[in-house]
DNA sequence: CAGCAATGTTTACATTTGTAATCGTTATGA
DNA sequence: TCATAACGATTACAAATGTAAACATTGCTG
């Protein structure tokens, strides 16, 4: 038994609109136009596609309010952060995380502060 | 002035071609269908549109060997992976690196020995 | 020399994604 | 009450992607 299906993939454009419902929580169509539509130059009518896409795939719902629906997310943002982290660990660091920490020092992704960060976060980690 | 183009989004198929030939460093197509097709279930021929499009997207090059082309990496992996973590990174993380090794760290993504290895890799670092 | 086999090139076609217009319904203000 | 604005649903269409067949060329084998 599985939790739903296969976790459907969600697409970057659709993905951007999920960032706006992880924040409000709960948002009307307009709504999320109003956060995303300037910065990323789209139409009411695209923000109206890729919120039907995310509801097929199983990704949020709707609730009626009044005539109008508000849409949340039915998953989880750490689930999609986490899944996606380890897409890429996989596929680039053949799955080994710790490669990709290596990578992200050796190519200066990592500032000193970054690095004193995570040192603390993993002394707590094994505490 | 930038290095070439735009550098071209390589799509996971053509990337796992471009495993084969930085992992063999030069390879012709049959070679690495070889290495591929198996795992992934494909033809020859899907391999060669795969090499066609990196060579399009200038991820790759081709040399006459006899009437055979051999195919190598014009790219070097370590910019691509550093190109992929980054997206991933900017897009999940806020740019922030240290968010994400926050996030492997609290999902378990990282073992004992991960941590270790990891703090082991900063120390280092800041040497 | 005649096919065949190996190869790159061209063409094909379905699916996903990005981006949006159009349609049908309904609440709402004139 | 009637037009209109606000919505969701349906349809559209191009580009990217996955997957591959068909075609053309050419060295090789019998």
């Amino acid at each position: 038994m599985r939790k739903t299906d296969q976790p459907e993939r969600i697409s970057e454009a659709e993905h951007a609109v999920m960032e706006v419902l992880w924040d409000r929580g709960t948002a009307s169509a307009s709504e999320v136009c109003g956060s995303v539509c300037e910065t990323r130059d789209w139409s009411l009518a695209t923000v109206k596609t890729l919120l039907s896409r995310l509801v097929q795939k199983g990704a949020i719902e709707t609730k009626p309010d009044g005539r109008r629906f508000l849409y949340s997310p039915l998953i989880a943002r750490a689930d999609y952060v986490g899944g996606e982290s380890r897409r890429l660990v996989d596929r680039l660091f053949g799955g080994r995380a710790a490669s990709l920490v290596a990578h992200l020092a050796q190519t200066e992704a990592l500032s000193e502060d970054d690095v004193s960060e995570i040192e603390a976060l993993l002394k707590e980690l094994k505490s």
